[in-house]
DNA sequence: TGACTTTGTGCCGCTAATGAACAAAACAGT
DNA sequence: ACTGTTTTGTTCATTAGCGGCACAAAGTCA
């Protein structure tokens, strides 16, 4: 048996990376509100944020910050301009990046479309280039490079299951070929070197989002489920922290059967959440055909607000409902908060869905989990921001690093 | 706002509970497994064996425990004659009790027959005489006491749902109820003071049983799943931890669809989980009847070792299948326990059940989760023992209140 | 018997966080 | 305007947990 090779201050600072979690998030805004919600002394708070700015990473606001009586407290902010962190996604129709602060804000984005090969080096390389270019034309240090997929991602390996748009086979080791790459990039000389990457699903990512900076806020347990082009994701944060299961694979939930006597799937069963609410569900529902001319989601959440589809919105909210209440019997989230196509049939009869909800779930208690939209623009590139920003919010030293 | 309340000192040896757990579950037999399994020093693993020793928690065999070169490490055990707590489960049959020492070791039991008159407070009043009495007849320190129930309990108030067995109003105050009646009892006088008392459902119990001392040790996301007289339940360790969501209704799996053209279940739908894979399930695919005068699960559980009922047995096992296939999808679990009728199922047709769950799992990855037997004999008891551990196993220092 | 290997322990130092006292900056009432 | 009152921020000494190191102890192996 080895000797440990962790000492005691490479522990560091326990409530470093805590502090910096509730500035990042907006729930601890002043010293004493951060002396509250950590549960330490006054003293305690003081030291830390001091250290986080000596560190770059958040800033005191001179100017109090009025309010009742008593000494005013400073503002806490994250500071500006700060380090940053390189967010990138795959979707159906290109690819996007940005540079992110802290706090959840992009501060910079770019959209390219798909190139003509969508080979997994060649794909993953004009990300990398997206990236690289916007840390070359920023004064920020760049600390950390993540992107959102639209496909399963393995873990701890980080391979890529059976991808819906592009071609690219299943186990692609997508961590890999993305670390490769970014290596491969010039980056600029405020990035840092070696620069640490991440690869995951997009809808995990948008539920990291959502959870830290849009409608998931200070929900213990959150249930994401969105329907994107084709097909239906799930995604859970629970104590802030995404559930992925033992191999990253939870809460594929496409495939949860909604209705018996439902459209065939390719999975070879019938009426999977999948085949009965995604975008080419509600056209078949509605009995229209989409313009093959024009992006289908867009058409799609168009159409769910049409009033002249109401009775096929209904259809499809009726089997959404079936399917989120099979998932409150097992999960028992306290909320849910619905995005893409969802998102827009939820805006067409939130009462309905909550009422399908309600009465299927086995104990009225869990049927009245609270259904709301997502908040959160661009919530696959800032899911992928935060898991940019993960390894800094567990320990800010290690900003410090390289 | 309030200074804070708690002292430094009062955050206590972070080390100690964890040391305790791996020595509970016995996954630190020595000083020197504890030292690499906490990833500290010899000093420190040192330091706090000595603590819990002085606690009283455990002790340490001067005898060496042999084995490879160099000097030879001393055996840690829990304390024995120790502290202990009680345990109690309610079931269809009657009422057990135990007493329990740490290690997950029942040191007395005892079973009642159900009383004529079930109402809670004369129900929960005999739970809580069988323990005063086996408390009364022991010369250890009696710690905890906490119950198993049929029924979903609901956290954080500790109500009770809707119960099978018992005429019981739904969101009956259990917790409570149970709490008075021990407050009530006569313990003796090495119970500690103001006993600490927990009710939860039996079947997360069991989860916890079977993860910290069966077939579940070390599995980082234990699905158990269990079919006991009528009813389907189901419970989710993640990390050590119950997951029970937001309010304690996670993992009520009965009523998952796995058959859309199936038998009808008093939830309105057809095919659910329960209906299909419960004793009254294989009984119908058996075309057979139970004998009314003898326990029901004896009797499926016998139906279901019966070579005669191999049809029988298949059709009820691809359907429990298409369950667990539901359940891998949503919660990626790295073993899935079966206990109850479940477990003589996954007996008679082992390569069959693993085989349905693997094809209706997207990924095949995640269709390969070993799918095992229980192994703890009186899980429910053994899963409540410890719960009544939880508050020391968090904090040692624990047992030296009152 | 002696070299080697692994385990256990005493001592020192480092560090995070407390607690108390004090200073600062606002409001409220006279 | 002056003077409490309330809340916030900081300084400083103290404390406790844990790492590192050196050394002792107790076996195996050659």
């Amino acid at each position: 048996m080895s000797t440990p090779r962790r000492t005691a201050p490479d522990r560091g600072r326990t409530l470093l990376g805590p502090a910096l979690r509730l500035i990042h998030t907006g729930q601890a805004p002043t010293r004493s509100a951060l002396t509250g919600a950590l549960d330490v002394t006054r003293a305690t708070a003081g030291a830390v944020t001091g250290e986080l700015e000596a560190l770059g990473l958040i800033s005191v606001d001179s100017r109090p910050a009025g309010g009742g009586r008593g000494r005013p407290s400073h503002r806490l902010a994250v500071a500006d301009p700060g380090p940053a962190v390189l967010a990138a996604q795959l979707h159906a129709d290109g690819v996007s990046a940005a540079l992110a602060g802290l706090g959840g804000r992009l501060l910079e984005t770019v959209h390219l479309p798909l190139p003509a090969d969508t080979a997994p080096e060649r794909l993953l390389g004009a990300v990398a280039a997206a990236g690289a270019e916007l840390a070359r034309g920023s004064r920020r240090r760049v600390l950390g490079f993540a992107l959102a997929l639209p496909n399963p991602v393995t873990e701890p390996d980080g391979t890529a299951l059976a991808a819906l748009h592009f071609d690219w086979p299943s186990g692609t080791p997508v961590a890999d070929l993305f670390a490769a790459q970014v290596a491969g990039a010039d980056l600029g000389p405020r990035a840092r070197t070696a620069l640490p990457t991440a690869v995951a699903n997009d809808a995990n990512l948008a539920a990291l989002a959502e959870h830290r900076h849009g409608a998931g806020r200070d929900a213990r347990h959150l249930l994401l489920v969105t329907s994107g082009h084709r097909g239906v994701g799930g995604a859970l944060v629970v104590d802030g922290r995404l559930h992925t299961g033992s191999s990253g694979l939870a809460l594929e939930v496409g495939h949860l059967t909604v209705d018996p006597l439902g459209r065939p799937c390719p999975c070879g069963n019938r009426g999977c959440l999948n085949a009965e609410t995604d975008t080419d569900a509600l056209f078949a529902a509605a009995k229209r055909r989409p313009d093959p001319g024009r992006p289908l989601l867009a058409q799609a959440r168009e159409l769910a607000r049409d009033p002249e589809a109401a009775d096929a919105v209904e259809h499809v909210v009726d089997r959404l409902g079936l399917g989120l209440a099979g998932l409150v019997n097992i999960l028992n989230p306290d909320r849910i908060v619905l995005s893409g196509l969802h998102l827009d049939l939820l805006a067409a009869a939130p009462d309905r869905l909550a009422a399908v909800v309600a009465e299927r779930c086995l104990w009225g208690r869990s049927g009245r989990v609270p259904i709301v939209p997502a908040q959160v623009a661009h919530a696959g590139l800032v899911g992928a921001a935060e898991l940019a920003w993960e390894p800094y919010l567990d320990d800010p030293q290690a900003v410090l690093a390289s």
